[in-house]
DNA sequence: TCGCGGATATATCGCTACGATACGTCGCAT
DNA sequence: ATGCGACGTATCGTAGCGATATATCCGCGA
């Protein structure tokens, strides 16, 4: 239940681990990494925000010292049970963490993570995509009739992408595994 | 109201134009060519699809010829008021023919449209995603704190992608503009 | 030849989360 | 002095998604 209302808490939690932040803010730093499709409306974020607060897993930071600012802006920031539970839902990888929403939000985070977590996640996407590519591929050899001039424009450019993606996560993995090695050896392929 | 409802009509007027399916082959389709994605769930499907027998854009093929098959397959094919509502649809350009969802199955279509609506679609595509790119980059340039390494490869990942699709797109509308132009150079690559 | 698993096929329902909207404050441009 | 756009909090209706139920067909091994 609810897998993006989940994702929407560990980016809020990541967020505020880099200090206090209100509600606003949050959703623009939010959209920015998110960023690319969907936007986050304020009818998932404060429901999020409220039921993180009765989690205790944030506490609203004391207001103004700006005296009589009338309306409140509510400052929220991390408490030591959001630590700890960031922390677990960063740990918890599996078929959850390389959904597309999910990827972005943990991979903007993975400075706080160790190697090892890193490494699976990104494998996990990578297979997952790959797993895509190759259904789409299969699809597309098993069709009949060939397909219009238009439609195969855009599977190919969709396929082009989605490769590209694949080497993209490649390359980090790849990265990932020299930073770890005591001997890297220079000639490891893909 | 019900963007998205209304771009799956769309999608399975187009279709049905090039032969009768029945649901479960409409939505393999159409989840291949939105595909990358999200897929698309019986729970918008069906319900879409009696919406439109309500509307008579579409109709149930005359049944089994082959004797007694118990269960009913509901075979559906493209009435002509349905063939008029597609080249409605695909002539409404507007800011919703260039949201994600929409170009995708517009852009299918495009060898049943004209080539200035195709032209619309493109540049509007374009043009929105060039929005959003600057949009990006200004935040991104009036960040004070700089950012973590990991964020930043993301944001940079993202903003190359958007700049690849650009380029896509860019393409896309000289080569339409070259097949328009009365004197076709003879070098057309690909 | 039976039976089992998986693909094909239609259908509905609860609930989530999104779009729309309302409301209020601040600053600055005209 | 007022209008406008950015900042900011909040809620509500409902579209549509995920899950699930149900049923048929077919290939394959035992």
């Amino acid at each position: 239940m609810a897998r993006r209302a989940e994702s929407i808490e560990l980016a809020v939690l990541g967020l505020l681990h880099e200090g206090p932040m209100h509600g606003y803010e949050l959703r623009k730093r939010l959209n920015l990494m998110l960023g690319w499709g969907r936007v986050l409306s304020y009818g998932s974020l404060y429901p999020t925000l409220k039921k993180m607060l009765k989690g205790a897993l944030i506490e609203e930071l004391a207001p103004s010292l700006t005296p009589v600012s009338r309306r409140p802006k509510i400052v929220y920031q991390v408490t030591p049970a959001g630590t700890t539970e960031f922390e677990r839902l960063m740990a918890d990888i599996g078929p959850a963490a390389w959904e597309d929403d999910n990827f972005g939000i943990r991979f903007a985070f993975f400075g706080r993570t160790d190697m090892e977590i890193r490494l699976r996640v990104l494998e996990g996407r990578r297979s997952r995509l790959q797993e895509r590519l190759d259904r789409v591929q299969s699809q597309l050899s098993m069709t009949e009739k060939e397909v219009d001039r238009y439609s195969a424009e855009l599977q190919r450019h969709g396929v082009e992408s989605a490769e590209r993606e694949v080497q993209w996560l490649s390359d980090l993995i790849n990265a990932e595994r020299s930073r770890a090695g005591s001997t890297p050896p220079p000639a490891t392929q893909n």
